[in-house]
DNA sequence: CGGGACGTTGAAATACGTCAAACGCGGTGG
DNA sequence: CCACCGCGTTTGACGTATTTCAACGTCCCG
């Protein structure tokens, strides 16, 4: 299966599909050239915070694998995650949240890409152009984020955030038509849904008895994403619709093998460890 | 007391103001002129969705006047207010959402702004500058609602909310050092919140008899504003913190009196009725 | 073999939602 | 002027979702 941790893809690559995905439409890849992007440049064990390596250095940091969650922290140490971070994207440090590594994480410099952003040239119209889209949908997220935890029951949003997150691992080639590679612990999801972990392990086990999923050893898969789909009155801020099969086989292929022997990440933390043999059928 | 409705103020000087505060500098008003702000072009009742008047017409608004929210429903009926728009605010429409009149509301085509802001030319850079941190305010206060609607109770939800709303208010002249007009539905109050009508309509009776608020007639008074920031735990996003009395005296001043005459709004909806007489004190 | 990180479980407390009725208020129509 | 009505708020009783606390199981690692 795909690891999150080790995607098989460079930080390029991996910027390159989201760009075409939040605009649904091709880019050149020349458009990504000379940025740097191939020198990955850190490397955090989870529960690390990811900025600032140094103060000289690069305030922006493109996430090349692994997952961050932009999070905010209460006086009394109660703690929200805003949002994750998947690999592809880029890492803007905003004053009163910190980005933290919730899986191993690699880091390319982000710094030329953005002001490759910044200047107005001619030649970089259609980078700009999809970079503006990928805010736009960035955007629509983030206020996902906010109707999921002001309007929804912990079933629904534990729904909501598993489509949400399989559709944009989908996107970027880093998720099968079913299942993904998610190994988050279940603190850092009951954060992002903005509940306890006692609920959040609870409304898992619901999700799974009911049938609609199965999850174990990082991996998530979706058994009935229509039921899922339902009950979260899940909506695609996506401009296409994902649809598996495409892009997706041929350059993600390489290391399907050497994740599951060595157990993925050394902490191989899981959504939870599952019923059993329930996750077995590939 | 001060209007939410009739500010007294055009709209463009509410804009101007609003730019100063998220900046924290002066802007030279030249830098608004020739906008066509001047002509206010809708107004809009209660529970009126603002977009789109016809399609034909500006998709880019100034609210001149009353208090809008962005809105995003459920398939059930369940809605949810991601923010608060207030006099002085632009409001670019964006797919999933609706604006929704929460008061009466009057509009100015914002249409000539936004193209101003496009075209890089030199002359208005420093409104360009101005806008960039008004966005990066609104980004913050939106990551606001979702640690408030994520990781807090409904005291602090609540308290959280009418800090933000004074702070908001006060930096563009529409508050006091302790009071503003806020002419709410509890309803439209308990959608922002993520709360039920019922609990929001206690919580603010709670915040009412320890003595931190009284409220009614539309106006909210904070009687205690360091014991709300603490319960709430409140941080300002604006670069400078607010201190009242400056440019809040002169040119707001003309019809203090007008209002209470006729009522404010035809429809006086109150954020609660008050505890009978406790709102005098001027 | 012990310890720590993570997941799960059960019982009890509580925060919050729902339902239904009453109230206050301003507006309207007689 | 009063009676009535509609809207918004308030109240009480009650049900439920979610949290908290505490304990236990498991896996991995030293």
């Amino acid at each position: 299966m795909i690891s999150i941790i080790r995607p098989g893809v460079e930080g390029s690559e991996l910027l390159a599909r989201r760009l075409v995905a939040v605009r649904g439409r091709r880019l050149d890849r020349a458009q990504l050239e000379g940025l740097g992007l191939e020198t990955v440049r850190e490397f955090h064990e989870p529960g690390c915070e990811v900025f600032p390596p140094d103060p000289q250095r690069a305030q922006v940091q493109l996430l090349v694998s692994g997952i961050v969650g932009e999070v905010r922290r209460l006086a009394d140490g109660r703690r929200q995650i805003l949002s994750l971070r998947l690999p592809g994207e880029l890492l803007v440090p905003s004053g009163s949240e910190t980005f933290v590594a919730l899986t191993p994480v690699r880091l390319a410099d982000g710094l030329a890409l953005m002001m490759r952003l910044a200047e107005a040239s001619e030649a970089h119209q259609p980078l700009r152009r999809a970079w503006i889209s990928a805010s736009r949908v960035d955007d629509a997220l983030l206020r996902d984020q906010v109707v999921r935890l002001g309007r929804m029951s912990a079933y629904e949003r534990v729904s909501h955030l598993l489509l949400e997150a399989h559709e944009r691992l989908a996107q970027i080639g880093l998720a099968t038509e079913t299942t993904f590679h998610f190994p988050l612990t279940q603190e850092a999801l009951s954060d992002a849904a903005g509940l306890s972990v006692v609920h959040l392990s609870r409304t898992v086990q619901t999700l799974r008895r009911r049938g609609l999923i199965t999850s174990g050893r990082g991996f998530v898969r979706l058994l009935d994403r229509p039921a899922l789909v339902e009950a979260a009155g899940f909506v695609s801020r996506f401009p296409m619709p994902w649809r598996p099969c495409d892009a997706r086989r041929d350059p993600a292929a390489p290391e399907r093998q050497a994740l599951s022997r060595q157990g993925g990440d050394r902490r191989p933390r899981l959504v939870d460890v599952g019923t059993g043999g329930a996750d077995r059928a590939g």
